[in-house]
DNA sequence: TGCGATATTGCACTATACGCAATATACTTC
DNA sequence: GAAGTATATTGCGTATAGTGCAATATCGCA
């Protein structure tokens, strides 16, 4: 019953180089090897030997002269080759899909790309009334649930970057002003979710949450979506509150480090 | 004289995790323990525990109900936390010091940035006239030569994705039909850079070539840039040789795995 | 120039990670 | 549905790989 532990045992070595990793990742500066030993408690020869390791594989690196340690290229490289929303995809699918059972209406699962919110899964209920937004389909991101919810965290000068001079126009709901986005950005901070009054398509609404790791990053969306004559403004209260349940569970599986799963399908 | 090898040894349980990570993200397909043990030459037993050991930390994961093993949330967490821009800019700042040396005129480097090309690092030559394009500069992709060569790999559909349904048009040489641009891309691949004729700002020319890391993907851009009273057409040959040529460097650099490397600024 | 902190190397000991062989599980094939 | 083959997983004794200690080298600062 209770936790059967580590049955497989670690592979000590490998668990501490993975440490070093995470360290070095999540520390704002070069990290030395003073704190690296004091980290997994050995001799300060072990972390070194250790680190040493990772450098030469490329995982860390030591900034021209100096002797502490930063990410490598190698991290890049990998996380580079892989297709990262599959993983979201994967961890995330398990949820829209109760999501969509069980408000019975169309769920979706986006995440930022440039300018544009990008869906990358979505799950149906049985409607008859299908909803727009498909599996690839881009969408403004200052006009949308999803969008907004991806934006949540910028501040002015982020949304001017990225959006540069004007924001485009398109229902007379749609937010056209930096000042009334960045307020909107805020709120949907406050509040867990975002929403989308018809901004982008007339008649369409939607609720989106913001999903974040444990560090607060945003890194994905999830939302539902419906045609205003169904979704109703007072199911706002009910719904937003699953949604935003449903992206915090996310945002919690994604920054699992020791898994305990045993699912099974 | 001769390389002195690994004078601090290899931390053996180490390396072959890493070797397992950087084996799975480069597979097409999901990796199961035979592949692994094989690729290490070890018992599969011992295949078994390094996987294990990643798979826990979370750097490896199975997809639901098989053995077999992808790359695991993790590693995503990991190069999330850390700003890659600033790793390009370490790796290729020397070579953009070199190359704005050797032909005297101001290098830029730039990364994809959504529907923009990012400038996120430049060398300035001495020169009295200074050349537009600062570091944090945002340019449009498909009118410049470092958004052409970051776009060198798109295909017709990839093009269309990112830029959605016009081409905004700068100066009358701006390309604004996806054909055009997608020739463009085609022989960009060919020879190898990008070249801008005034297709953003008046007066101004511009070459760019695409940065590759070992498996072909395209991370960022090197290129040089002045007004086309100076950089008059003849240079095209010579300059984008050398431009060329840094940015395969840069790739080599980005890809390297084993550091024989003990420089000395 | 010397002191304190840090990084690096050598070496001896033992815990650790290994291969082997046994067992369990999944997947064909008849 | 049984037998067979490929795969994953566990147990265990042993050798080696990884450890800590201590010596040395390098750096930074006064």
């Amino acid at each position: 019953m209770a936790k059967k532990a580590a049955q497989v045992p670690f592979i000590q070595s490998l668990d501490r180089g993975l440490t070093i990793l995470q360290a070095v990742a999540m520390s704002k500066h070069p990290v030395n090897l003073g704190e690296l030993a004091e980290l997994l408690d050995v001799d300060r020869s072990s972390a070194f030997r250790l680190a040493q390791t990772l450098r030469r594989r490329g995982f860390l690196s030591t900034p021209a002269g100096r002797k502490d340690y930063i990410l490598g290229s190698a991290i890049w490289t990998l996380s580079r080759q892989y297709d990262w929303s599959k993983m979201l995809v994967r961890v995330a699918h398990q949820e829209l899909k109760d999501l969509a059972g069980g408000l019975n209406e169309t769920a979706h699962l986006a995440v930022r790309e440039g300018k544009n919110a990008l869906f990358i899964d979505s799950v149906h209920a049985r409607r008859v009334i299908a909803v727009a937004g498909q599996t690839g389909e881009l969408v403004p991101l200052h006009a949308t649930a999803h969008g907004k919810a991806l934006l949540a965290d910028f501040d002015d000068e982020e949304l001017k970057d990225t959006f540069g001079s004007s924001l485009q126009k398109f229902t007379k709901t749609t937010i056209t002003s930096f000042p009334a986005l960045l307020k909107e950005c805020q709120s949907i901070r406050q509040r867990g979710y975002a929403t989308d009054e018809a901004e982008y398509m007339e008649g369409m609404r939607c609720i989106a949450a913001p999903i974040r790791l444990h560090d607060g990053s945003i890194v994905g969306s999830i939302g539902i979506s419906a045609p205003a004559t169904r979704f109703l403004k007072e199911h706002y209260a009910a719904h937003s509150k699953r949604v935003v349940q449903c992206a915090k569970k996310i945002g919690e599986r994604l920054s699992i480090t020791e898994e305990t799963s045993d699912e099974e399908e």
